[in-house]
DNA sequence: CCCTGATTCGC
DNA sequence: GCGAATCAGG
């Protein structure tokens, strides 16, 4: 990919607004995250504030957390069962990668309970952090769970658990 | 280990 | 000019 001036100018917006090269990168395609810093370099951009800070500290530091701090709370209510339905599959411009399936069944194993997300946006996915959309995607609030997922699984080890029910468990859990 | 930006340097 | 490799850091 060469750099229209298209393109840098989206990069020079997307940077400007504080996003970070990779999440930049994630949004032009076809660029690594090196690529975009480079690019940052030599258009001699402001860089980022004190060196080594990075957005994760700037960022509003999710949230103060009413009671569970972030270990898995399995105590917590919070079963994430608010997915009202993703409707339409892959969503959002760009992103290839990532598309999650449209017809989801939550009839079944309602006793399966997940802890808190990280609230992630879909710019902030990466193949370990599990892609389990909360919300509706139209909606602001929409996000993904974005608990590590192992194994190049696509959902954390909670979310696995509602997106693959063999069919024996299935009726049982009835 | 995950992620961040910064720098270097062969192409 | 470009960006992978590498470095430095949280």
């Amino acid at each position: 990919m060469n750099w229209t001036d298209e393109r840098v100018e989206k990069l020079k917006k997307l940077w400007s607004e504080g996003l970070s090269a990779s999440q930049i990168a994630a949004q032009l395609g076809g660029v690594s995250r090196n690529a975009v810093i480079g690019k940052v370099h030599r258009l001699s951009l402001p860089g980022r504030a004190k060196a080594g800070g990075t957005a994760a500290a700037t960022r509003p530091k999710q949230r103060p957390a009413t009671s569970a701090p972030r270990a898995p709370n399995y105590a917590s209510r919070v079963t994430t069962r608010t997915v009202t339905r993703p409707a339409g599959a892959t969503v959002l411009k760009e992103e290839v990668e990532v598309d999650f399936v449209a017809e989801q069944d939550f009839s079944v194993r309602t006793d399966v309970v997940v802890p808190m997300s990280r609230r992630l946006e879909l710019t902030q996915l990466t193949e370990r952090t599990c892609k389990w959309p909360i919300g509706d995607p139209l909606k602001e609030e929409f996000h993904f769970c974005g608990n590590d997922s192992p194994e190049a699984s696509p959902y954390c080890t909670f979310h696995a658990r509602l997106a693959y029910q063999p069919s024996a468990e299935r009726r049982r859990a009835r």
